[in-house]
DNA sequence: AACCCGGGGTC
DNA sequence: GACCCAGGGTT
């Protein structure tokens, strides 16, 4: 039996039972490869079951608000996800009567939506012949191939994307695309693959050249920037905080926070005393300032390195429309913000 | 092509 | 702490 014929022959007896292997419906399979998005199925499943039961249909999803999506996303990360996912339920309601495209070329025009959900989409719900190449396909096939060519290069994409393609069960595309990714994920694993009772053990070019822990290869990524955040944890004699909503461009767009002060290195409570004597919430008002924690928290980001101080500022009295603090838990946070209202006794 | 965008995990 | 994992979008 050829490579192709064996994984889907394994597949069907090592499969995971997993909810989204119930449906071949476009809109829960979208849901699922959104959130699958440079996410593990364990981390992810817990908020696959969540959007399901609050927004069974898309319909449902295209009639909330932006705020309570991003509230359901709260935790899973790269949250443009969630605002695409939203943006892209409105516009299938809208313009295409609730309706997904049938076929790659057109899924592919979806907002949030690239080569590999397309493919995987338009393979699953739709039996096209769309090969998939997610972080599992490059493992998989660069080690039984042996293929040296950088994952994450634009001539890897293509390569790896064109082999994929041409291995591909043409008659099976759906359990060749989902066979080859759950073989990666469970099997082929990054660390400590299971070469041992791997059944392609005899044809592995990795396994039978000793690089294993060589492939695939992968062109390293810039070291992560510091960054220095301060946030002011308000509370005033009248039981509210402030939490602001992140605009523009950066990490956490649309998320909540507290208002932040940034700083070029990490601060005493002196240097940061004048900082906020001269806040647009302070304006010579008096406050009382004192240190939540004592060891900075770092949070690490993929390209940033967030060194964290969380400042109490007692107040008398807001300066503008602050929250209730036992309303708190209704604005999506990132996680850095959210571990620590958990830890504050509001 | 280079960089941005979260959070979880191992050693 | 250093390193690994992993799609889509923007510049």
């Amino acid at each position: 039996m050829g490579f192709s014929k064996y994984l889907i022959h394994w597949y069907s007896n090592n499969k995971r039972d997993l909810p989204w292997r119930q449906t071949k419906a476009p809109y829960y399979i979208w849901l699922s490869e959104i959130i699958l998005q440079q996410t593990q199925v364990k981390q992810g499943l817990p908020y696959y079951e969540s959007f399901t039961e609050k927004f069974p249909t898309v319909f449902d999803l295209s009639k909330a608000d932006e705020s309570d999506v991003l509230k359901l996303w709260q935790g899973l990360g790269y949250y443009s996800r969630a605002r695409n996912l939203h943006a892209t339920a409105k516009h299938i309601v809208k313009e295409l009567k609730g309706e997904f495209p049938n076929n790659y070329k057109d899924l592919l025009k979806l907002k949030g939506v690239g080569d590999y959900t397309a493919s995987a989409i338009a393979s699953i719900c739709f039996n096209e012949v769309a090969a998939v190449v997610d972080g599992n396909v490059y493992r998989v096939l660069s080690r039984y191939f042996g293929i040296n060519t950088p994952i994450n290069s634009s001539k890897g994409a293509k390569e790896f994307k064109a082999l994929a393609q041409e291995l591909i069960d043409k008659k099976k595309p759906a359990e060749f695309n989902q066979a080859i990714m759950e073989f990666g994920a469970t099997h082929c694993t990054p660390q400590k693959p299971d070469c041992n009772t791997c059944p392609f053990n005899k044809s592995c070019i990795a396994f039978n050249k000793n690089k294993i822990n060589e492939l695939p290869v992968k062109i390293k990524s810039a070291k992560a920037k510091k960054k220095y955040f301060n946030f002011l944890v308000f509370i005033s004699g009248d039981g509210k905080t402030i939490l602001e909503k992140r605009e523009g461009k950066g990490i956490w767009q649309n998320l909540y926070q507290f208002p932040l002060i940034e700083t070029n290195t990490n601060v005493d409570v002196n240097t940061l005393k004048k900082l906020v004597k001269e806040h647009d919430l302070i304006k010579g008002m008096s406050f009382q300032l004192s240190l939540y924690n004592k060891d900075v928290v770092v949070h690490k980001l993929s390209h940033q390195h967030l060194y964290t101080k969380f400042w109490v500022v007692n107040v008398n009295k807001l300066l503008v429309n602050g929250i209730s603090t036992q309303d708190i838990h209704n604005y999506a946070v990132p996680i850095l913000i959210g571990n620590f209202i958990e830890t504050f006794n509001f």
